[in-house]
DNA sequence: TAGAGGATTGAT
DNA sequence: TCAATCCTCTAC
């Protein structure tokens, strides 16, 4: 394949990577208090999930911020409900809900506890386990099977029965692969679908990878 | 308890 | 452009 990342100005293939001694993150990492910087920080990072001894995982390439301060966020003004409670705990959990009744959307709480805010991850450009993939989200066209939240669950085979678990296990988790994104290859746009968050909706909190193909709208 | 709408996707 | 599909939340 011939896709690759620029990395500190140097070339790196996207194999290579994944290939360094990875190192899962820790709840330090989740639990600081900007969502923003988390979600750009999370762009590189790899996303792994192993059900039954099948690995799948991706790169991440896109990632969206949510905060209890602003419109856009389910939790929004500290709102608590069953939905949203998942998003109250403590950063480094799983916060996975049902979209327009058919997709699962993955995100990571970030903060601490009882500090509403997530992560949603949007895309991943996929690194292990592509057949696995491809026959859970039953697709033929590779480069679309990761492209887009609702996607991207099924073909990790993440769906709501992880709400609420911890990125600290062995099941779903997500790596540090050692390489750093430039940051001049990072985007920051207005998220995506929710015009009813008002001003908020412009919060330019939609972070992708700049010309990479993987993202959800290119 | 009923009704409206949704952080999307794929087919047409 | 539009339907699928059902959970979540709000209003009554």
């Amino acid at each position: 394949m011939g896709f690759y990342y620029l990395v500190e100005g140097a070339k790196v293939s996207r194999l290579s990577c994944h290939k360094p001694a990875a190192v899962k993150l820790k709840e330090s990492f989740y639990q600081r208090s900007r969502v923003d910087n988390i979600a750009r920080d999370l762009l590189g990072k790899v996303l792994v999930s192993r059900f039954n001894n099948m690995l799948t995982s991706g790169v991440i390439v896109e990632t969206e911020a949510y905060s209890y301060k602003e419109k856009g966020c389910h939790a929004y003004n500290n709102l608590r409900t069953a939905r949203t409670e998942t998003m109250f705990d403590q950063g480094g959990t799983m916060y996975v809900y049902l979209c327009y009744g058919i997709h699962n959307m993955f995100n990571v709480v970030t903060n601490k506890k009882d500090k509403a805010e997530a992560v949603l991850i949007r895309a991943l450009e996929p690194v292990e386990g592509m057949d696995v993939m491809m026959k859970r989200a039953s697709v033929k066209n590779i480069h679309r099977i990761t492209s887009g939240p609702g996607k991207l669950a099924k073909a990790l085979g993440i769906d709501r029965t992880w709400d609420g678990e911890l990125l600290t296990g062995d099941d779903v988790w997500v790596e540090d692969s050692g390489t750093k994104i430039a940051s001049n290859k990072i985007v920051a746009t207005s998220r995506v679908g929710i015009d009813y968050a008002g001003d908020d909706a412009l919060l330019p909190w939609r972070f992708y990878l700049k010309d990479n193909p993987w993202i959800s709208r290119p």
